[in-house]
RNA sequence: GGAAGAGUGGCCGAGCGGUUUAAGGCACUGGUCUUGAAAACCAGCGAUGGGAAACCAUCCGUGAGUUCGAAUCUCACCUCUUCCGCCA
């Protein structure tokens, strides 16, 4: 959510930068619900006043012993009044609310502008593209090769865009999420987080994924009250739970920067992305993910992102995968995101780049819906900058490793820093 | 699932219809004292919204209700603690 105030004091400005990102802001029903909201809300105040006072007088009266009739008959219908203008109030308030959390961060002022992938910025290229003297497979069909990679069973179990791995291939990807953790605990400083995999609504609000983006998750209906929040959301990425650990919150200042780590599984319903990469484990309904989180000083939030960008980054150079960084441009990017890099893998059978990692400051958007603060060397409360990416996406990180190692006969050649993870081995084969 | 108890500012904790304008303490900030520090003493110190400001409003787990007036009474829900049952 963005300030209130950057509305009230220069709404030209708000939604010319928000043209840049390809959103048309209504100003005019802004400025209807303010001054809607503004009329009713010095109304209703005027009133409490009067209600607070009147009460007072007459609680001092009735301690003397006097008659209370005439303030009493003063404030007769008041309480009507006030509550038709109180829930109107609260009606106002939610309508600007709803019209607020509808709206997407603003870029930064270095972000490209552009409309779509094609005006992405690459910033830089790591590694050499291997060249192979046979025909590359992909990994589907190393994957048959190899055996232990088996979609047709998954379908049978749950349907498509599920994927099953058996054996060593099984092995592969749970020694991936390990060595990601454990380079990222043990030489980047994060702190390994084990968190809820299903969220109540408040989270999916708070890290931007409701209301807007409903569709894109997992429901899961909670038989519980009548009233209330009644549903749990399978997370679409440990960025919900991880983030909101700070939800309501007011940390001191000698707690930041926070570096957290977390893997889990990712659920994404995929809504609208029928037909788009149906063979493989690229587009899944379910994959794990090592996420990247950092909470952080808003001084502090440009640096942390190229250094979480490189800490994704070192991953993919000790595991040898070539790949680039993009910056994305202001009409590609997330809805939360100030400002996002992208890291792409090199896919041999696809010949091109791929994305595999994330990275994004939110700037205070989530913070702002989160309520998540800071106590700053003044002693005020300041909303924090959130930061996340991936680091990086397990089962992506599968298919490079094992198209980009493939052999002319089948195999894969393990790479070197997940031996200790294979129990030595070297190399996958039938 | 059953029973009992509890949720109050950054933290602890009092308050159970009307000087609560949320006591008191801790922590924090400033000052006095001191060579410096600690201690002691003095003062300040919640969040959110509106307003140029004075100031006003809202907030005592959440939501409804009763009342001229609710942290306080009523109802529902949520969370936590203890005990019982079940269970990986």
């Amino acid at each position: 959510m963005l300030d209130i105030q950057l509305f009230r004091n220069d709404l030209n400005d708000v939604a010319k930068r928000l043209t840049k990102r390809g959103f048309a802001l209504d100003s005019e029903k802004f400025v209807k619900l303010e001054a809607e909201r503004k009329t009713i809300q010095s109304r209703t105040q005027e009133l409490q006043a009067k209600r607070n006072s009147s009460s007072k007088l007459i609680g001092q009266a009735k301690a003397k012993g006097e008659d209370v009739s005439v303030i009493m008959a003063d404030i007769a219908n008041l309480g009507d009044e006030l509550k038709q203008l109180e829930a109107k109030l609260e009606s106002v308030q939610q309508a600007l609310n709803g019209f607020l959390s509808d709206i997407p961060n603003m870029p930064h002022e270095s972000v490209p502008e552009g409309k779509s992938e094609t005006d992405n910025v690459e910033v830089r290229r790591i590694g050499k593209i291997p060249s192979f003297s046979f025909e590359v497979k992909d990994h589907v069909s190393l994957g048959e090769t190899l055996g232990g990679l088996d979609f047709e069973t998954a379908a049978k179990i749950s349907g498509a865009r599920f994927s099953l791995l058996r054996g060593p291939l099984a092995r592969l990807h749970r020694a991936l999420a390990q060595f990601m953790l454990d380079t990222h605990t043990e030489q980047h400083g994060y702190i390994e987080t084990y968190v809820p995999y299903l969220v109540n609504a408040a989270s999916m609000r708070g890290t931007g994924q409701l209301p807007k983006f409903e569709d894109d998750l997992f429901r899961v209906p909670r038989m519980m009250g009548e009233e209330g929040e009644k549903n749990f959301y399978l997370i679409p990425t440990a960025e919900v739970p991880v983030t909101n650990m700070v939800r309501d919150e007011i940390v001191a200042l000698e707690q930041l920067p926070m570096k957290f780590v977390a893997h889990t599984p990712c659920f994404r319903s995929e809504a609208g992305s029928a037909g788009r990469d149906t063979r493989g484990m690229i587009r899944q309904h379910q994959f794990d993910k090592v996420e990247l989180v950092q909470i952080l000083h808003p001084e502090q939030s440009y640096a942390g992102l190229e250094e979480l960008l490189s800490h994704a980054e070192a991953i993919l150079n000790k595991l040898e995968l070539p790949y680039r960084v993009v910056k994305l441009c202001s009409g590609d990017m997330g809805f939360s995101a100030a400002m996002t890099y992208d890291i792409e893998v090199w896919l041999p059978a696809q010949n091109t780049y791929r994305e595999i990692s994330s990275c994004s400051n939110f700037e205070a958007f989530q913070a702002r819906r989160m309520q998540a603060r800071f106590r700053n060397s003044q002693g005020k409360t300041e909303l924090l900058h959130t930061l996340n990416g991936s680091g990086l996406a397990v089962g992506r990180t599968l298919v490079a490793v094992l198209e980009n190692n493939q052999q002319p006969d089948g195999s894969v050649r393990i790479p070197e820093v997940l031996r200790k993870y294979m129990g030595g081995m070297e190399c996958l084969m039938r």
